[in-house]
DNA sequence: ATGGCCATGTAAGATGTTACATGATTTA
DNA sequence: TAAATCATGTAACATCTTACATGGCCAT
């Protein structure tokens, strides 16, 4: 979670990179809008996070304030400097850096390895919830994803895309562990091996 | 990443209570030396996270001090208390927290939505490297996962094969990435859609 | 008995969280 | 003009990181 070079980002702060060099120039409050509203719950956007990273960014030279808005709350709009752009490629680019490669971290399939300290019909609850929500969550993803069919850019629909595939391959997962463990397996979902 | 109730669990705090609760008792090390070796890299299992949170624990009244062994090194071995066998039974539990449910966090994917801030040539560099180094890593979890064929619980080789399944998962959307944007997709993997 | 490893911690610091404060602007 | 909301912060604090300190045990 640490950066251990002076040039290395946080996931956050790389993904802030990202999302200026992607707009071009904007506010910081733009930017917490993105993790606010389009992105992952994992990152709230709260603006202890956002406002700070800002202006660490800024005292390492990676951005700049390009200009100021009539709008005297809105003031300051950033803009990525040469150095911000080289260190955002490096962060983006090759080679892919170790940990990238790895299985990610699923609190899911974290409490699988626990899972015998339940009862069996516990367990049989906590794979079927998982698996009911799950599906759910798929569901309302490919809405979403058929929204952004036409509107919205080709990466972020790709980066949607490999979230459907990684529901999809929980979910046949989550069937695989309710065999092993012996409970019976509705056919219902399309999603299996 | 904080927990809002003071009965809530983060989750290297809940994957502890597992493991605590799965080898009955057992010292702070040997729960660290579960964090160092056999688990996800996404935990260092650094001193200075465990023992803290052991302590943490204590206070909280989840486990407590069962014995002491010979050796004046290891000292205390810890046990759950009812309480934290009841506290872990809601973190594993139905119903399954919403937050458990959506995609987890891939970095990998992550950056894939700033990938056209790189030229072409290094758009393909980083498909390309991402799918041979995902590729290497699928094999040793797969050589892992023969290993762990019949010594290995049932609970830890299902989340081994989880860990299988989201990288044969990634390896098929990476195929899927490198055709969106125009690159030539060698039909080597068996993993694809 | 001494050098090295084992096991347990502590220290300092980075990053993120929630909750609150504040002034500008839009809206009723 | 009063109330709600927007945009920008700050404060307190929890959790994790790396790096160092310490003391018991074991092998030569």
């Amino acid at each position: 979670m640490f950066r251990k070079d002076a040039g290395e980002l946080t996931e956050l702060e790389g993904t802030t990179l990202g999302v200026i060099g992607k707009k071009g120039e904007c506010t910081p409050y733009a930017v917490r809008r993105e993790f606010l509203e389009s992105r992952s719950p994992h990152w709230s956007g709260s603006a202890g996070a956002i406002y700070p990273l800002i202006t660490r960014l800024e005292d390492r030279g990676l951005i700049r304030v390009a200009r100021r808005t009539a709008d005297a709350r809105v003031g300051k709009v950033y803009r990525l400097t040469s150095a911000g752009r080289q260190t955002l490629r490096s962060w983006l680019g090759t080679p892919v850096k170790e940990d990238l490669v790895g299985v990610p971290p699923d609190p899911l399939r974290n409490r699988v390895e626990f899972l015998l300290l339940l009862g069996k019909s516990e367990q049989r609850s906590f794979v079927h919830d998982a698996m009911t929500r799950c599906q759910e969550h798929l569901g309302r993803l490919r809405e979403w994803e058929a929204e952004k069919e036409r509107d919205g850019d080709l990466n972020v629909r790709l980066v949607l895309r490999g979230g459907v595939r990684m529901m999809e391959a929980r979910l046949g997962w989550l069937g695989e562990v309710a065999q092993a463990l012996g409970f019976a397996v509705r056919p219902a979902s399309a999603a299996n091996t």
